[in-house]
DNA sequence: ACATAACGATTACATATGTAATACTAATAG
DNA sequence: CTATTAGTATTACATATGTAATCGTTATGT
């Protein structure tokens, strides 16, 4: 019964670099998002200490410096927002949710062909 | 290009309501919503007033009371959502997406049937 | 006509979130 | 040894959100 904290839309991108590479230093997690967001490094500092405190990470002192690691699984969070948004949006109807994503989103060939092959292993399963 | 307000979890429950069946008066709402959440009357007309600012919903004065109505359809505001959801948790990939949600939900044999007739839809089309 | 009940409008207040800046402290350059 | 730098910790502040309560006004019962 291991809870999953809330994770914010900017927590959530911290949270990819520190689930892409750990353990990982506060000034490697500004690097890895120099190029996907315009944000200060003390902004990064600030969501790296809520993420420490919601215990979505952990970390360990080397020196002054942190080597920051993840406490939560990446499957579990991913979880949880896939529940909370099918709840919030489909009030919890997965295969009306499933249908409309399908329908409204461009997949190629193969996409196709390889979900529909994980539904044919689903079916005997 | 009409931009989609933000909604939130509290209001989406109320929006639903709205779609759902619309004029509908603010105590009609109340009333829907009465079984699925225990909201104070007044939790709910501040709900509907934020989305009134929002632009998420317009009304008609009738009397005292006022019939409220949607300003933005519910699969716009779908498709926001899936769209939100989907960057921040999958980086903007559909199809893994597709695969973990397909892999992780239960889904009847029914429903597997259906999401393949789609995706042969899709397919074809 | 008046008291009261029933509306919507306004105000409240705690927590979450986005986005930093400032303060404090330890290492390091001179 | 001291001034500066480079980390982390603390503080800041606006907006969003959850969850209402109070205010002002109007319809309505008596």
């Amino acid at each position: 019964m291991k809870s999953v904290p809330q994770i914010s839309d900017a927590e959530w991108k911290v949270m990819k670099v520190i689930w892409a590479k750990s353990p990982i230093t506060a000034n490697q997690v500004v690097e890895r998002l120099a190029d996907e967001e315009s944000w200060q490094p003390k902004t990064i500092k600030t969501l790296l200490n809520r993420l420490v405190k919601k215990k979505a990470i952990g970390y360990e002192p080397n020196g002054r410096e942190y080597h920051y690691h993840p406490l939560v699984g990446e499957c579990e969070c991913v979880n949880l927002e896939s529940r909370s948004f099918l709840k919030r949006v489909y009030g919890g109807a997965v295969k009306p949710m499933l249908a409309a994503l399908i329908e409204s989103e461009r997949l190629s060939a193969e996409d196709i062909k390889e979900l529909k092959q994980i539904l044919d292993r689903k079916g005997r399963g």
